[in-house]
This record gives structure tokens, C-alpha cells and sequence, in this order.
DNA sequence: TCTCCGTACGCACACGTGTGCATACGGAGC
DNA sequence: GCTCCGTATGCACACGTGTGCGTACGGAGA
């Protein structure tokens, strides 16, 4: 038996109503009531109930965050940021984990619209076109969190991953590689198209090619996945100087490969990820990567959702709202300039 | 505005109840009537609210798990064993962070009273006993997750730390070492003791000293945290010949540093962690550890709230339940015999 | 035809909170 | 004394769902 208002105002001597209203701080009620009320609330240890006030005000101070996994460090870094604003303002957190499953996406879309959350943030690489419509269709509103600006979500916090890769070759570069391979994961389609992008454009501003077996699409975004695009790169007949990972844990995953190769990193290759993983700044080499605000995402969609919610709009009919954030590029130990043997630059003629 | 069972109930040209005792599967009403309702409620997108069920039966089939930081891969690993079981049964899952701060485990508190959650997993290395205490007067059932079984928690699920160390010990032994220091975490005191325990009692069983030089609290449980006591370990008089971590990621800092030194890892030093968190296996070289199962410790505790929210019964009257869970040794590349120089053992007597 | 009984459903209240409206009271102005 | 008005509070309903109890109906048995 929990405690209620009405038990207070039993104590007080006074109806409901007038306990509801003066511990709302709502005006109306005299000083003397409502400091009486206030204290005989504190002392019986009476909390409000969410849930029926909830029910009476349609509003649930709860939001929806579906992720990929929660375990992921890029996505529990972000689930951080989420919390940070929600706890400060007075929002609770559902956490749900979608498993880049479709079965799963449906029993959580399912969960947020029984909780009646205030809000969905969409912090997922995959999410199924049918259950963000589902979403929208009944007036949830959604943010999403993603990395790239063509997206099918009006309102977005993303990352500028283009320019981050545009950063990452113009080192290289000036480093003076100009055989760069591309890891891309094949698991992230449109994200890793954005990244391939930038260090594309950049080759191409400075006239150098990228052939295509310089391009190579591994099985997953994990240490595995590097592993394997990192022999492939050894065994090229024109190996590169330099491999650009989609991320740090391939980056990882393919220097323990080109150790095992017998190659030296970074005499023989310079190796940068992408994102900046705490660890990144603990393998041997030090990781040279581009530092993704991971953090800063969640906190500022959350702080996005909150702002939204205290407009008392309607999303649907607001026009949507986009913030980009751009990270910096982390040198460390996995780079330096190609080593003079043969296969630097086209100079074996 | 919501589609509710009176919305369904018009439509039907029946009572309410009558569409509530359907839509549960309630015996008393025809197998018609029912498929009935049942077809024009999946016609009309009809989402039971779980707020207004909740009120009505003050079960918000909602969990609250306290963690310390979603961001510590400890934490998330576990969050992600506890929503595996969650989302299977049908529950939610509240997340909220305490960061160590007494603070912030106020307003969690507060929240999870407010939400009327089930039960609460707290999952954090620290939880302020009046909270705890409080939470329990007001009949929330309490699941920790810990690493110690002296514990102020009657229900708990947690791992064989002191196992652990007996199990790292003995190897180190086999291998040869009779100099092993310890890097403890200050911040984390009772699990560090009862790491500790294990070595002090292995040891102690084959007759090896363990001068109190080779016991040092690190300030943290990071990598500077590791770093500061590697430096600490390559300075003294009689350095040891093999570090017992407190756990992996203070050892990737300690070979950092012993690295950085000019030491060579397993020659001069075996290094051993404690957890065996994914990047360990990368680390170079890689990390002998002994491996903590993380995600089911998650998923073992929430199975243990769930199967105690469907007995019905009181937390407080019902006798308590304890789990142990034991990892197992994860041999890699950080250990080695000591090296034959003057200072193995005391034969430089 | 009357009683009995099982089936199928509706009525009405409850859960805890918020709120529009009515009401009681006291003081000021005529 | 009467009206008017502002202040302080209560009444009653609502939010969406679940449920105990009553009731109408139809068939079987006497």
C-alpha cells in the first residue's frame, strides 16, 4: 500500500484537491496549507506516483532510447550523454537494444508506444523504414542520432563524418602517402560510403588515384574484420603505405594482422581508425584516429528532445531540426611518411 | 489523443470490460465476441496503456538497474545481459547512472519510487547504505550484482573473485614467480581486498613472502591508474618479476608504462589483468587475464527478479538468495617464466 | 409453466492524480 | 443590510484499465 494524497489529506484535515494543489506549488492555496501540507508529506515519506500522474496528464517524463547493443562502447558512450541531461531534467530512461533484429525492433516499438514515452531518440544503425513511420504515425516524437546528413529523419544529431575523413587523408598526404587503402565495413552501408567519401575527394584534389583493389569491404565493424582486410592489404602485388579504417576496433584488429605479418607499423603502414575509443590511446602503437564526440551526440539529442518537448509542438507539423558535430583528428604512433623502399609513390619506374 | 478499449468497445457495440476481458483472454466471453475484438482492435492500431494498467494493478512491469556508468564497459556488458532477459519477458528497463555521486543516487532513488519499478538491480561498486535501506522499507525488491559475498545484500548475484586470484596465483607460481606484487584500486576497497585475498592465501600456501612493498593502491582503476603503480613497481629496490593487476584496463596501462620504461613484457615482468574486457585479446602483447562473465552476471540477476516477481511473494519475509558465478584463467602473451636474471627468487644470495 | 443453472455480458467502482467549477467566507463600498 | 469581489477550499469528474457482482438469456428438467 503505497502512500496517496489522500492520506495526506486525511492528516491535514483538507480534500484531495487542495493536497494535489499544494504540492504542485499552485497558487490559490494559503501559505499556512500549504507549508502544513508540505511537511506532513515529508514526514510520512509520500512520493508522487508517475504513473497515475501520468495517466492524468498524458505525459510520461519518460524517453525511449533504442540502440544497437548497449554493450558497445560507441553506443553505451552515447547512452551517457542521453542520461546526463534526462536525470538533471527530471526525465526517466528506457533503454532498449534492437540487435540489429527486426523482430526485436518490433517488440520494442511496441514497448515505447505502451509506456506512452514522451519521446523516442533512434540511435541505431539499422532501423526498419515501417516501424519509424509506426512511430511518427502516432505522434512519437523521434530524433535520431546517425553520421550521416541524408537521412529519412527530419530532426538529427549526427556526425560530420565526411569532413572527418577529408581531415584524416589531407594528413596522409602531407605525410606523403600516396597509396592509401580504404577498410570499409560492410556492415554499415551508408556509413562507410561517407567516410570512403572524403579521403576520395581529397585523393582526387591532389590528383592521386585510388584503385579500386585499394577499396576493400570487410565482413564486420570488429577487430576480426580488420584482421582480415589488413592481409588482404599485405598480400596486394602493390601493397599500400597507408590503410584508412572504418573504425578503431578494425584498426586494432589489423595492426595485431600486420604484426603477424611481419610488417612494422608505421615503417611499413600507417594505420588511422575512426572514433576514438578509450583504448585507442593504449595500443602499441598509440592509434592515430579522428576523434567522433560520442558523448556529445547523446547529449546534445537529448538536449534537442527536452527543448522539443518544453516547446509543446507538435513534430510532425514543426519543421525539423539538424545539428552536425565535428570531431578532430588524435595523431599518435601508427603514422608517419611511407618508408623509402620501392613501393613508395610511382617511383619504381 | 490515444485509441482506447472504449474506442474499440463502440465500435463493437459492446461494454468496455467486455473488450478488456477479451483482449486478456479472459474465460467468460465467447471464442465470436472475442476474435471479434480482438480483429478490430489490431484494425485500429489499439496499444493497451501501460500506465493506465499500471495504476490499476500497481504493477509497472518496469525494472530500474543503478549502475555506476553506462559508459564503463563493465556496466554496459552487464546492462546488456539484464535487457536480454527483460525484453524477453515482457519487461522494461529503466537505466540510470549514479556516477559515485550520493547525489545523483537521491534523485534515482526518487525516481525509482516514483515510477512504482517491480524491483531494482543495483549494480554498482558503491550505493549508500540509506538508500539502500530506504528503498527496502518501502518494499522495493533489491537484486545487487557484486564481487564480494560479504555483502549488505541478501539477494545477490555475484563472481568468485577470491577463485579468481587463486586461480592467477597458482599459474604465476607454476611458471616459476616468487616475487608478485599487487596493484590494487584504491576507489574500489572491498573488491580489492578480496582480489588480494586470494593472492595473499595461494602464497601463503607454498610458503613465498609478500613484503608490504609489493602491495600498492593505485588511485584509480584506469590506465594512468596502472601506469603510476608499473612506475612505481620498476622503482623499487627488489623489483617483483610478475604484476597482478586489479584488473585489465590498469594493466594495459602498466605495460604502457613498463614499455615506456624500457622494460620488455613477459621478459622482465609478467603482467596479469582481471576481467577480460574485449580489447584485451588486441592489446600487444596480449593480455593474460582472468575473464569475468560480465553479461551474465546481468543476465543471471535479472533472471533471479524475474522469477521472484512471478512467485508473488515478499522480498522481506522470503529468504534470501545468493549466486556465485566463477570465470576461468585466459592464458595470452603477458606471462612468461621469470627471466634468469639476478633477481629470481633469492638465489642471488 | 416454473425453477435451476451455466453462459455471456454490462454496471459501477477502483487505482492516484489533476482541474474546472461551485461555494463559503470575510471585507469593502453603497 | 445588501451587493460585489477576491481568497481559500471542496466537489465531482476525468484519465484508461481491471474486476466483483448483478443480470438477462436460453436450455434442461420437473
Amino acid at each position: 500500500m503505497m502512500i496517496t494524497i489522500k492520506d495526506i489529506a486525511k492528516i491535514a484535515g483538507v480534500s484531495h484537491s487542495t493536497v494535489s494543489r499544494a504540492l504542485s506549488g499552485h497558487s490559490g492555496i494559503s501559505k499556512e496549507t500549504t507549508d502544513r501540507i508540505k511537511k506532513i508529506a515529508s514526514d510520512i515519506g509520500y512520493v508522487p506516483s508517475a504513473v497515475a500522474r501520468g495517466l492524468k496528464t498524458s505525459r510520461s517524463n519518460a524517453l525511449g532510447v533504442i540502440v544497437n547493443r548497449i554493450d558497445d562502447p560507441f553506443f553505451s558512450e552515447i547512452l551517457q550523454g542521453i542520461e546526463d541531461v534526462l536525470q538533471e531534467a527530471g526525465y526517466s530512461l528506457f533503454v532498449a537494444a534492437s540487435n540489429r533484429d527486426s523482430s526485436r525492433e518490433k517488440i520494442i516499438v511496441q514497448a515505447m508506444r505502451e509506456r506512452r514515452v514522451d519521446g523516442i531518440i533512434v540511435c541505431t544503425t539499422q532501423f526498419c523504414d515501417e516501424h519509424r513511420s509506426q512511430l511518427e504515425h502516432y505522434g512519437f516524437p523521434i530524433i535520431a542520432i546517425g553520421n550521416h546528413e541524408e537521412s529519412d529523419y527530419r530532426w538529427l544529431v549526427y556526425h560530420d563524418d565526411f569532413y572527418g575523413s577529408v581531415q584524416i587523408t589531407k594528413y596522409l598526404i602531407e605525410l606523403g602517402h600516396k597509396k592509401i587503402a580504404y577498410l570499409g565495413n560492410a556492415r554499415a552501408e551508408s556509413t562507410t560510403q561517407g567516410r570512403l567519401n572524403g579521403l576520395m575527394q581529397e585523393m582526387n584534389a591532389v590528383s592521386l588515384p585510388i584503385p579500386d583493389e585499394y577499396i576493400f569491404q570487410c565482413p564486420n565493424g570488429k577487430p576480426d574484420g580488420g584482421e582480415i582486410g589488413a592481409k588482404y592489404c599485405v598480400d596486394l602485388v602493390d601493397p599500400p603505405t597507408a590503410i584508412m579504417c572504418f573504425n578503431d576496433m578494425m584498426a586494432i584488429g589489423a595492426i595485431k594482422a600486420l604484426r603477424e605479418a611481419g610488417k612494422c607499423v608505421p615503417i611499413d603502414f600507417s594505420v588511422v581508425g575512426f572514433d576514438d575509443v578509450p583504448f585507442s590511446a593504449y595500443t602499441y602503437p598509440t592509434l592515430t584516429t579522428f576523434e567522433q564526440p560520442k558523448y556529445q551526440l547523446g547529449y546534445e539529442a537529448a538536449q534537442m528532445m527536452y527543448k522539443f518537448l518544453q516547446s509543446q509542438s507538435d513534430m510532425n507539423s514543426a519543421k525539423g531540426q539538424t545539428l552536425m558535430l565535428r570531431g578532430e583528428l588524435i595523431v599518435r604512433e601508427t603514422t608517419a611518411p611511407p618508408s623509402n623502399k620501392m613501393n613508395t609513390g610511382d617511383s619504381h619506374l
